[in-house]
DNA sequence: CCGACTTTGTGCATGCGTTCACAAGCGGTA
DNA sequence: TACCGCTTGTGAACGCATGCACAAAGTCGG
């Protein structure tokens, strides 16, 4: 808790006064979204593709090409009539946009099953989110080098957050020690949180947290088979596929 | 009442008319917080909890009461006005409008990292969601128990996602393989996906996808970071924390 | 240089979801 | 029984997001 002042934190490039606006009222649906055509257009750009049209992107992101035209003009005007976005340029303005130009370092509480995966898992450097930091309570644990970087205590976590300037705490312990990690790396100054656990944390609201709840999605899932089965049901017991007719695909729909 | 219907896996407990109707009403936002309620609700029920208040169960929940109560609503109205919800009856009522009377048998298709952390996972079983199968191509890993479960070839998928009834597919495979093994798990009848790899999946419209991409995740968190960070900028280094202070969460300013 | 064609960017209407506010309903109490 | 206080359930207003439809703006071929 020394007052330390993190001087890696100002590479952030300070955005542009007209950015500053757009960024402040793009709705928060659409910053997913614009993460997801972020990535759609990278693999585009490796593959040598330097042009795209709105409805091929659309298509390849899975979201209506309106919807997707509204979303990149919330970032700007940066495509071409009558040609299309030049795949290059709006990488690196949704990258602007999205914060992306400057690195954020993760840490990972809770070396576990999942803790383990995360720690191991190669995609989150190479997207801007070098994994810097491990924590855990278990002794045995404690040094051990997990996916390159070994696990520190958690008792140490604010010293070691500061030094290692982590911008975004990743929580993949039991339920009973979430909140307890959360206050923590809140103490610690990280103000962003992913929550794999399944608790509701409370925060103070200068920090964003985002959960991922496996149990969750299951049940909605769940709950879309027993709707569906149950109309299936109702209307005379019949006809369940549709046909597969590869157009009209995108990803989370339920049709009326 | 209703009449058996053989058909392959309905065994599901049939809707009554009304419910049925409610069932279509719900918001798709409102069937994620219910299922958060039930979590929270079961968490309650084991703490010998009978009775709760929408103000209590909102505070728990992390939501607005109003919009818990609206959300109550949707699945009947099962609260006694002045008194509040009976917890064993509302978590009755909302596993039934989840579709949570019956289980859903889960299948992780690619055992590595995230896979592996999968199926040790203890937390799905209890909550309805077996993990019955496991595929992967890796030779090595053909017929490995991992976490009580032997580990079959992919090309076994259909066959044995008939023969266990799996009803949710699980796509933890790297992200090239993705597309395919959604593929074959919907010619094996698999109408529920749930997928890990950061790719857009191309479904027909019977088929339910949710995805879990953490790094669009962390994108979010990294836009919110952002945006927080140009504020503070530009508002002339002025007041970070907003109603919470007394933590020592400052040290982010940025420019003096 | 022009006209036809293509695709973007956006105003507008529509629908969905959230929030507010309060009447209705219930238990407790005298 | 009648009143009182408390909490639910919901109609209605609001705000946000989606999708449509088209003018604006650019390219390309002649
Ligand atoms: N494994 C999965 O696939 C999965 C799926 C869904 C949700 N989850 C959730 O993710 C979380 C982790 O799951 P898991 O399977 O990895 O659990 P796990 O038990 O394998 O690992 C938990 C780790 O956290 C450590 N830990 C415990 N208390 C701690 C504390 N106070 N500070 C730091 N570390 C502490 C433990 O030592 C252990 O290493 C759980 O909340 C679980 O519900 C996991
Ligand atoms: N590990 C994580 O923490 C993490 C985080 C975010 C996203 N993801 C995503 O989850 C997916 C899995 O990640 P991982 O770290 O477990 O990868 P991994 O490489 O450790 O495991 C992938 C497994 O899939 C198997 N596989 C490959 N092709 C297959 C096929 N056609 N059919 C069946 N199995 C096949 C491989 O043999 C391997 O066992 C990836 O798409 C990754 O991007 C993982």
């Amino acid at each position: 808790m020394a007052s330390q002042r993190g001087e890696g934190e100002t590479t952030t490039t300070p955005l542009e006064p007209a950015d500053r606006e757009r960024a402040r009222a793009i709705p928060e649906a659409a910053v997913a979204r614009l993460a997801v055509y972020l990535r759609v257009l990278s693999g585009m750009a490796d593959q040598g593709v330097t042009a795209v049209s709105s409805e091929e992107l659309s298509q390849a992101a899975g979201v209506n090409a309106a919807k997707l035209r509204k979303d990149l003009s919330y970032i700007g005007s940066y495509g071409t009539r009558g040609v299309g976005y030049d795949v290059e340029v709006l990488v690196s303005h949704i990258e602007r946009i999205l914060g992306l130009t400057r690195n954020h370092s993760v840490a990972v509480v809770g070396i576990g099953n999942l803790g383990h995966a995360l720690a191991n898992y190669g995609g989150f450097p190479g997207r801007g989110f070098p994994v810097t930091a491990l924590f855990d309570v278990d002794p045995d644990l404690i040094g051990v080098p997990v996916g390159g970087i070994p696990v520190s205590h958690i008792d140490d976590i604010t010293a070691v957050c500061l030094e290692r300037e982590v911008s975004i705490g990743v929580i993949a312990t039991p339920p009973p020690a979430a909140q307890s990690v959360c206050d923590r790396l809140v103490s610690a100054g990280v103000q962003c949180i992913l929550n794999f656990a399944p608790v509701v944390l409370q925060v103070p609201d200068n920090v964003e947290v985002r959960k991922v709840d496996l149990a969750v999605e299951m049940q909605i899932l769940s709950f879309h088979v027993a709707r569906r089965a149950d109309e299936a049901v109702h209307n005379s017991g019949g006809g369940v596929s549709v046909g597969n007719n590869g157009l009209g695909v995108d990803g989370m729909v339920i049709r009326p």
